[in-house]
DNA sequence: GCGACAG
DNA sequence: ATCTTGTCGC
């Protein structure tokens, strides 16, 4: 869609993020825009190569309410960062603003695959992503950064809160009876209660929500069509 | 100094 | 994340 003015430089050093998350962290804001309605969720991903440094991103933004894609952009850009854990939204977004700016049709909010705040200096990749976008954003993540969390009931929707520091950074939700939880955790311009809500409304059938699985297909199905166009060559 | 460590 | 085959459980 637009282009906005980037919020920083990209091509930074490990130590330089770190500085840059100290400054970001103080904007995010852990509380969703007064009457805000979902009606469309995005999913947003990256794929990487063992041998190369592409990454291929994706967004895909979901119906609400049927979670049924309605619109999606995709990207493959040069990483210029290494993953390094804590550091992982200076490689990978990059990637999915260039696949952002591609959609055509804006969601309401954006969950992505890893932590919103519950992250060493309460920034990752997904209060990041929020606040580049403007967008209320949730990190949905498959294991834990940082913090701990007590044991769960096994039944779909049980909970347990994600302590780090002796703060509640975000919450251990069980999606699918007997299942591994995944760690869901505020973004931007939104809340722990929230973000629980929505991600569960997001996952009816799977571990992981469907705007996740979604955008999870959609990278690997590019990083795949891309590798086969280069053996042709 | 020794481990832990999203994707 | 990616590299990979089969295998265990609902």
């Amino acid at each position: 869609m637009e282009l906005s003015a980037p919020m920083h430089r990209w091509d930074v050093t490990p130590t330089e993020a770190v500085a840059l998350q100290r400054e970001l962290r103080e904007r995010v804001v852990l509380e969703p825009p007064p009457g805000l309605r979902v009606e469309r969720v995005a999913g947003a991903d990256v794929s990487t190569e063992k041998g190369r440094d592409t990454g291929f991103g994706g967004v895909v933004v979901l119906d609400a309410g049927t979670l049924v894609p309605v619109a999606q952009a995709g990207s493959a850009v040069t990483l210029g960062f290494p993953y390094v854990p804590g550091l992982l939204s200076f490689r990978e977004l990059p990637v999915v603003a260039v696949a952002w700016e591609r959609l055509s049709m804006r969601p309401d909010v954006l969950i992505f695959d890893g932590h919103g705040i519950a992250h060493p200096r309460r920034l990752g990749i997904a209060s990041h992503g929020g606040l580049l976008f403007g967008i209320p954003s949730i990190g949905c993540a498959k294991s834990l950064l940082v913090g701990t969390h007590g044991k769960l009931a096994d039944a779909r929707g049980s909970t347990s809160p994600i302590i780090h520091k002796g703060e509640v950074v975000g919450m251990a939700v069980r999606t699918r009876k007997s299942v591994q939880p995944v760690y869901v955790s505020p973004g931007h311009l939104m809340d722990l209660p929230t973000a629980v809500e929505l991600v569960l409304r997001a996952s009816p059938k799977y571990r992981e929500p469907e705007t996740t699985r979604h955008a999870h297909r959609m990278v690997n199905a590019l990083r795949r069509a891309d590798g086969e166009a280069a053996e042709l060559e």
